[in-house]
DNA sequence: CGCGATTTGTGCACGTCTTCACAAGCGCCT
DNA sequence: AGGCGCTTGTGAAGACGTGCACAAATCGCG
């Protein structure tokens, strides 16, 4: 851990950039950073300190800083990091330097949604194609793009080099439609299906559903509903905090 | 670790039902678990093993095992565990019993979608209102629901007893909603909007970033690409699988 | 009634993640 | 030049989560 001189950035040096191969809890951090780093460049701010970015980012500072550290540190002590440079080393291992090609398959009601997302377009993607099972819904046009049959796939796939597939149908086409994903090539699957997609070994899926969040913070609500049912044991200390909303660590992002 | 009986089931047992105390990572599961039995129960069976059912949730077994025993187990050794009676334990650790209600603010492009999104009604919630800053959007009717001024979330609260809020506005306008929300005495919050939001102590905050969940993935693209670029290392072991499509332990669940 | 097949529940070891606490390094002011 | 305050980067300890492997329990059959 010596030679570091920016192991590989934007202005690429030649060799292999030598990607270190980060912990998955700091992957699942990094963009959280970088969005509270956009934030700090629009207001203006040069460097900024593990305290004020951790703070922004909702996180420990320690963690902050181990966090950035696995990828090659580039902080001043003293002083903090810099915000310009910083962006662009995260963006760089996250591999946003190319805007990648989105596919997008359901559209309908959460898949209209998603295609009207500006937050794609102003984080690093590019929703290039907008495909669906239903005859009657290929044809429409959301946002500039038409929606296309998803027997189109194989051609959609080489005209935009897609890189990443959103599944936005019911579960009951989620599997199918993976499966022709994965069989043009695509290897990173974010599904919205609430339902367990099998996919050959090295195509990474991650899923989100949207009842399960809402079923975890039902549990919190019914501890909570049976603890204040007690006799103020403990509990007392932490409601009657004089500072009415002070505290920020408990914030719990998704993926922790 | 001896006396079980049922803890505190539907049926309530008079005396105080004492939730076991669930590590995070098991509560986040039970959801999973809990979608796969409700299809195994559509699907007609009456039990399952614990292979069964961490196949259909997309877990290890033993995982799956020790999440179970936490709750008290309700399993019979040599057979397995009793469909219908996990599912009545599941939800009612969950807290699913009493059918949630939701008020969802924002409805944008995303608030639209989550406001026409089944999955809410079918796994226990109901989205009880909507609400937006924008006067414009006040008074339209989206799902048998009339969009109503966020100022009237006070009334709303007690009208509806809001247990859960959704908040689905742009970043800027976020961090004032929750406020809001928490004022009316709101303690669980799930935030569509990509930012860090502050709250006060007992107060649950889940944060669903689609961005973020891109972003994931873009990062083991871009990790998959500086591989292939290599010689065949040992990749190539995992590459070539003779088998295709095999593998399940993929998945990589949110929340993990 | 006993035995074998089956499946749960869990002790234990391992790996990963988090957090503290502090030495090393940097800039600024005198 | 030297010292002082501030901030990073990291060693070490602890908490947490995972997965193996096996004992304990149950069922069915002869």
């Amino acid at each position: 851990m010596s030679q570091h001189r920016h192991p590989g950035a934007p202005g690429r040096a030649g060799a292999v950039p030598a990607l270190p191969d980060l912990p998955e809890a700091t992957v699942a951090r990094l963009p959280e950073y970088l969005r509270a780093l956009h934030n700090l460049a629009d207001a203006g701010h040069e460097t900024v300190s593990s305290e004020g970015l951790s703070a922004a980012a909702g996180v420990n500072s320690a963690k902050l800083r181990k966090d950035l550290s696995h990828l090659g540190s580039y902080g001043t002590r003293g002083v903090g990091y810099d915000v310009a440079l910083l962006i662009e080393q995260i963006e760089y291992v996250l591999g946003l330097t190319q805007r990648r090609a989105v596919a997008l398959v359901g559209v309908g009601n959460l898949g209209h949604a998603l295609a009207g997302y500006d937050g794609f377009a102003s984080r690093g993607f590019r929703i290039a194609a907008l495909l669906d099972a239903d005859p009657s819904r290929v044809g429409e046009e959301i946002n500039g793009l038409v929606v296309r049959h998803v027997d189109e796939l194989p051609a959609v796939a080489v005209e935009e080099s897609i890189a990443i597939g959103v599944i936005a149908t019911p579960a009951a086409a989620a599997q199918s439609v993976a499966d022709q994903l994965v069989a043009v090539g695509v290897t990173s699957i974010l599904n919205f299906a609430p339902c367990v997609l099998s996919v050959p070994e090295g195509v990474d899926v991650r899923k989100v559903d949207l009842a399960i969040e809402l079923q975890i913070l039902s549990f919190h609500e019914h501890r909570k509903a049976s603890l204040t049912a007690l006799p103020a044991t403990g509990g007392s200390a932490l409601t009657a905090l004089p500072g009415g909303l002070a505290a920020t660590e408990t914030q719990e992002a998704i993926g922790t």
